[in-house]
DNA sequence: TCAATAGTGTCTATGAGACAATATATA
DNA sequence: TATATATTGTCTCATAGACACTATTGA
């Protein structure tokens, strides 16, 4: 195992004597997108409350994009993994931890932050009502929980001779109590007749700082697909939930209707049920579940 | 649009007066995992060649892991993206252009390279064998291409108060004409009741630097995954291609023998069908095909 | 009693799996 | 003509979609 390279050094020698070269190096930071769930206000003491999916931003209190919005992160420091500093900023910023932390994209488009080079490692969190009624505000006074939109707005395929560009523009919109925020961001779906590539594009965009809107639209898409093959939406409940509670999560992070029996039937090995059940709803009382961890993929 | 901050500078001012920290940067890299595939000799003119996957490894000349074999990578330049960085070392490293490339993961566990703080971004290409007989060898002379073998070794699942550990533990064997690497790379999936995680582990390690043993198993993951629900296989066909060629690249990469009359209905729409036929095989000739650009998605 | 939701049964359409039958170039 | 692959047909089974029916609470 003591091989010699070149200059005749052990891999010991040569670590002991490697020195950093002179290059430029970039500064690494974790941006995360944290999702929630929460009731808007119900219409009657009979009809349920309709769920809305948040997201939680910070309003920027310096330059560069002084008072837009931007997603809770940070630098990424020598002594930690990505994974780690996004779970540090994470307790950091909502006081939360172990919850569901997916590495979502990498981001360096050059310019994105006009102060210096920074490449952006995006995580997305999902947190269930449950956890943020503990601490939520935080120290943070300009933190809030923006409710989410994401829709297609149009559609667009140019075609040439050797293959063509697909476009897809989605509409993302937040809001909180006081903000609105909206922007519109493109996904470019490139196909050759031997290369293919898909890229996001910001086309417009008002209230959101840096790129964050395509991460934020990131997330949204990695969500979406996740939903229908994993049980990623159930960290998003409390410890007991309906099923009808659960259906409503599913509706409103793919923003469609779904059949009360389909549903039911697909969710089933993703749960388990319990003996309690809700009560004072202004109707018949529904069973509570919780997660199955038993047999869970 | 001039706001100004708490010292009274517009957003113009701060980035002119802005310097750069003082504090430490890692190094960002981009590692790429190039498959292709390559058809084994036939074993008599009748019988239809075997296709093999493979990947692109480099022997290093230089500590540290003299003599490993890694991924071909380099260093991001401040003047460019990851994806730019990505096809740039695949350029130098294959001379091909053009292709399909996909973010992967980004890797950064604690000295997981033994000089300097490094992050890892890592990417997959695929190539079709027609672009590789173009150039192949290149001028890295101990550059190689290994056959890929990734197979489920041992399933394992530890059930906690609240959770379990699922652990899957991959053999992943890599095959050139003269060198032959093994390693065993672990998936550990924590599921708690409010958390959830997976992490990959090197369990064992023979012939690969670094940590690409993770990075290939990641790939091959990928790679895996989306065969099934979308047209990615094709990117590493040639431009004409039988359904049973198809069918065979399908097989190698899912480790799996499919059935025909199934797998042509699910292609049917990937692909067009040509007037081109194969000649001089010993038995009826088959129809080719190319990848379907019309409709594809 | 009734408004509103909870929970279940079942018919149908669709697609995957399985297997069989037929077709055809070349040594 | 035999061999090995090419191509298509169809039966079965599982699953998703659609819709309807029954159950149950609390104001």
């Amino acid at each position: 195992m003591d091989l010699l390279d070149k200059d005749g050094l052990t891999e010991r020698e040569f670590l002991e004597q490697y020195r950093v070269g002179d290059y430029e190096r970039p500064s690494v930071a974790t941006d995360m997108v944290i999702f929630t769930v929460t009731k808007a206000e119900a219409d009657s003491y009979r009809r349920l409350p309709e769920k809305e999916i948040r997201v939680l931003l910070i309003r920027r209190g310096g330059h560069p994009f002084l008072g837009k919005w931007a997603l809770p992160g940070g630098f990424v420091l020598p002594t930690e993994t990505t994974d780690q500093a996004a779970a540090r900023e994470l307790r950091e910023e909502t006081g939360v931890e172990d919850v569901y932390l997916e590495q979502l994209y990498t981001f360096s488009d050059i310019g994105r932050d006009p102060r210096t080079w920074v490449i952006s490692c995006s995580y997305m969190a999902l947190i269930n009502s449950d956890k943020l009624e503990l601490k939520s505000g935080d120290d943070a006074a300009d933190a809030a929980w923006f409710k989410v939109s994401y829709r297609l707005l149009r559609e667009q395929k140019e075609l040439f001779e050797d293959g063509y560009v697909k476009t897809l523009e989605y509409e993302l919109k937040l809001s909180s109590e006081t903000e609105e925020l909206s922007a519109v961001v493109a996904r470019k779906m490139t196909a050759k007749t031997t290369s293919a590539s898909t890229e996001y594009e910001i086309v417009s965009n008002e209230g959101l700082a840096f790129d964050h809107a395509k991460i934020i639209a990131c997330a949204i898409e990695r969500l979406r697909g996740k939903v229908n093959y994993t049980d990623i939406a159930l960290h998003l409940m409390p410890k007991l939930f309906s099923l009808t509670e659960l259906q409503q999560v599913y509706e409103v992070i793919m923003d469609k209707e779904l059949l009360k029996a389909a549903f039911r039937r697909k969710v089933s090995e993703l749960v388990t049920e319990t003996d309690h059940y809700t009560e004072n709803a202004g109707h018949r009382p529904s069973r509570l579940y919780r997660r199955n961890l038993e047999d869970t993929q």
